[in-house]
DNA sequence: ATCTCGATTGGCT
DNA sequence: GCCAATCGAGATG
């Protein structure tokens, strides 16, 4: 398995965020490893983004993660469902990425054990839906993404296959920038809000 | 397409 | 105690 460098994670937060489109999520479980590909992702960034669980610099028992150095897991709860993140940029950088949608290509049967749904589509297709089909939640808080003996580790793409990126404004955000942060990969059907996606 | 209700946690007064 | 929060499911028209 090929796993994504370190120093990927150091890049911008935007610049991450559309270069994780298409690699894979891997859960190493007692007797299993799960496995999706990551369809849509939103980039944050720290101080100056009143999304931004690092708003100015507000630093809390959720937020302390984003500073430290790229390429570990951020998970909280939100509404009742945790949301997985991953955290771009140096040291002190607070800046994240929100994996919001994954395709399931590896032990499927168990996603859908957790998910209680057999339909596909279903599975990981959102951001409290994947982490309830990978079951991660805030023990993973700190885990490098970027060492192969983590749990939860980013790898490369399979195939190097052609895609094309859409953008979007970010997904349930009150407060947004005046830039598309929601990056998705065009026509994969397990990307989130489909209704959405269909309006203007 | 739109609404509405339930879900859990942590921050704040 | 109160309430917001990177959501999801189900009902309704």
């Amino acid at each position: 398995m090929n796993i994504i460098d370190e120093n990927f994670y150091l890049q911008s937060s935007e610049k991450v965020a559309k270069n994780l489109l298409g690699k894979n999520l891997i859960k190493k479980e007692e007797n299993c490893v799960l496995k999706g590909k990551i369809v849509e992702v939103e980039a944050y960034y720290g101080e100056d983004d009143p999304a931004s669980r690092a708003f100015q610099n507000r630093v809390t028992k959720v937020s302390r993660w984003m500073w430290k150095k790229g390429g570990i897991a951020f998970i909280y709860m939100v509404h009742g469902h945790w949301l997985f993140n991953i955290v771009t940029g140096k040291t002190d950088q607070p800046e994240g990425i929100l994996i919001r949608a994954l395709e399931p290509l590896k032990n499927i049967d168990r996603m859908k054990e957790r998910r209680q749904t057999s339909n596909l589509e279903n599975l990981t297709s959102g951001p409290g839906k994947l982490t309830q089909a990978f079951s991660l939640n805030d023990k993973y808080n700190g885990s490098k993404v970027y060492h192969p003996c983590s749990k939860i580790i980013v790898g490369e793409s399979d195939n190097k296959e052609e895609f094309k990126i859409e953008d979007s404004y970010r997904v349930g955000v009150s407060k947004d920038l005046s830039r598309k942060l929601r990056f998705f990969i065009k026509d994969n059907c397990f990307v989130s809000k489909k209704n959405m996606r269909r309006k203007k």
